[in-house]
DNA sequence: CTAGTCCTTCAAGTGACTTTAAGTTCAACC
DNA sequence: GGTTGAACTTAAAGTCACTTGAAGGACTAG
């Protein structure tokens, strides 16, 4: 009938101390107790919690998410609020594909240069990480001035 | 000759309390001091800092970073050690990747269907958001235990 | 000398939890 | 009834890589 964190946990793939952090920071109602005082739980709990999960693997911060179950409680309003919160994300989230992108081609570029430099030994003539310590373009320490030493 | 923390901060795009957290965990040495106590740096530092907040820019974390830090004193293994963080590196960039493509395309998903149940308009017949508080398969309550990541 | 900017240290805050510690409750078995 | 041992309780601290704030000292231009 009622169930126990830890069943909770297991049912949402959540971890129960993660559970009792949701209540504290309200974004789960406080728990009915038991007589010795332990925390148990029912089918409405065990639904907001799935969406709340849920929310959480679609990546929304913890506001969002928040936002997210109260449209659940108006559903009038709802659809096309969480749609505009979910376009947002959206976009958040292929910007952070595009930067990964490019950190990629970046970290591949540095593999290349480093087996051209080395050829499959170590070598004392690689001068890969030392170039790295070089100023990048428009970083100056003074305005309209540019050193290099 | 020598600048303080602030000309350090905007010649490596830093700011100036990260450059006194690097200097905090060890990442930066102890700087040299003037005679009234405030930091001052050359151009060591300033190489130093740039490889490093490179090194950021690339996603590695604080440690890795250290470990590069470490091989640029050491020009003989350099070349290979770097290499093999780096590859190590890309291999969670791509990971990371592909799992935000899957998000996307859940939240494109999502959108998509908020899109077909509300045509344009607030509808109170909108259950997406309902969905999403329902169990996902594979995750119960009773002792059927499996295995967790 | 004064105003304003930069610097100093130390402490606390951020997000979203996880981990630890020390103690309590529960369910099962004998 | 007694004894395990797992699961629960709270509170506090740790994680990561910084950022922000408070309170005060140093430096520079006019």
């Amino acid at each position: 009938m009622t169930f126990r964190i830890g069943d909770l946990a297991r049912c949402t793939r959540t971890n129960p101390p993660t559970i009792r952090y949701y209540e504290e920071i309200g974004l789960l109602p406080p728990a009915d107790r038991r007589d010795g005082g332990q925390r148990c739980y029912g089918e409405e709990d065990r639904r907001r919690l799935t969406f709340i999960r849920q929310c959480r693997e679609f990546g929304f911060p913890i506001d969002q998410v928040r936002s997210l179950v109260a449209l659940t409680q108006d559903s009038d309003r709802s659809c096309m609020e969480a749609r505009a919160i979910a376009v947002d994300h959206l976009g958040a989230v292929r910007d952070k594909i595009a930067e990964l992108r490019k950190l990629q081609s970046n970290l591949a570029d540095f593999v290349r240069r480093c087996d051209a430099a080395c050829a499959g030994g170590p070598g004392p003539d690689c001068t890969i990480l030392h170039d790295m310590a070089e100023p990048v373009a428009g970083a100056s320490r003074s305005p309209e001035r540019e050193q290099r030493q």
